[in-house]
DNA sequence: TCGGTGGCTTCACATCCACGAAACAGTCAG
DNA sequence: CTGACTGTTTCGTGGATGTGAAGCCACCGA
């Protein structure tokens, strides 16, 4: 695991999308620009410009505190429990086994048809039966501040939420 | 809450003592020393000179990760007294029997099936003892902060009650 | 540009089962 | 005898799962 150096706040976009995968970053900010509002655990910021040896030690550190902490990442333990950072639900066993499949490709578009065979290993129910599971997996693990988005026509894609990455930083 | 600003390496005794008591830090080091290496979540570093909004920044971060750190694990005495904090109660045999299971996985499920053979290892009585008894235990542990979660269908799940959590950090 | 259509979301039920809770009864120690 | 501990029966509530149907919206074709 290492970690990605960023350029803040012009590289936005990119530490947006690796905050969601939960990958740990350093964000590197000009001389006159504004302290970032860090969005959890395993970010930090250093500003430039900046020895090797600070940059080499706040990676270091952050590597740490991801060692000792668990990940970001949601985590889904065999008893159903999905726990992110402090906070957990409980899954019953058709909503896990969706979440299992969609843990396993964090970040990435699962199709339909691969989570249905996940949910439902002994044959699917009717049709729209994914559908409702979805939508009642995405209410319940909204709270923790993980996302469920649509890729139309694709599939589903797991990733940690936007919105509440704010309001935990508050 | 608030963080401490130390001077690094020179106030490095009372560093210690700030981080054994879980106080949050913020180390203030000069431009030619080393980085420190930081020994918990609590704890971050600046090179000086550095700007107020720098500061705040950090100690911001700091006082956000340690939100949700450090829960206190009740104890259970070999006579069936349980603390926590400055509370006990004491508990009569089957319950201590079954909270002593659950506390040896405290914040983790515990099946059904095992708390059954936990509090009962001669074989379980009717099925729904085990409801009676982990509502009675419930009601018994309530006053010391500690909760007994329900994960439908899969068991029962032992923890520091988030009310009270929150009168306490109060 | 205007409909249409497929794909997804959401709601409203219906069913089934796990768990919660009360009330009651038996046992044992002080 | 009294009260604590234990176990059983019984009933109610809410969670878990599926189904049908209505609504939305992006996209495609005429």
């Amino acid at each position: 695991m290492d970690v990605a150096l960023i350029s803040w706040p012009s590289d936005a976009d990119r530490r947006n999308a690796l905050a969601a995968q939960g990958v740990p970053r350093l964000l590197m900010i000009d001389a006159d620009d504004a302290p970032p509002t860090l969005v959890d655990c395993f970010e930090d910021w250093v500003r430039l410009p900046a020895s090797e040896v600070d940059i080499a030690a706040r990676c270091s550190a952050i590597l740490a505190r991801s060692a000792g902490h668990g990940s970001e990442r949601p985590v889904l333990d065999p008893d159903g429990v999905l726990r992110c950072g402090t906070e957990w639900v409980s899954l019953p066993p058709v909503e896990a086994r969706l979440l299992e499949a969609l843990l396993d490709r964090f970040g990435a578009v699962v199709s339909r048809d691969a989570l249905s065979r996940s949910g439902w290993p002994a044959g699917a129910p009717g049709r729209n039966a994914l559908d409702v599971h979805v939508l009642r997996l995405r209410r319940r693990i909204a709270p923790l501040g993980i996302v469920i988005k649509t890729v139309r026509s694709r599939g589903y894609l797991l990733e940690r939420g936007s919105a509440l990455l704010a309001v935990e930083s508050a």
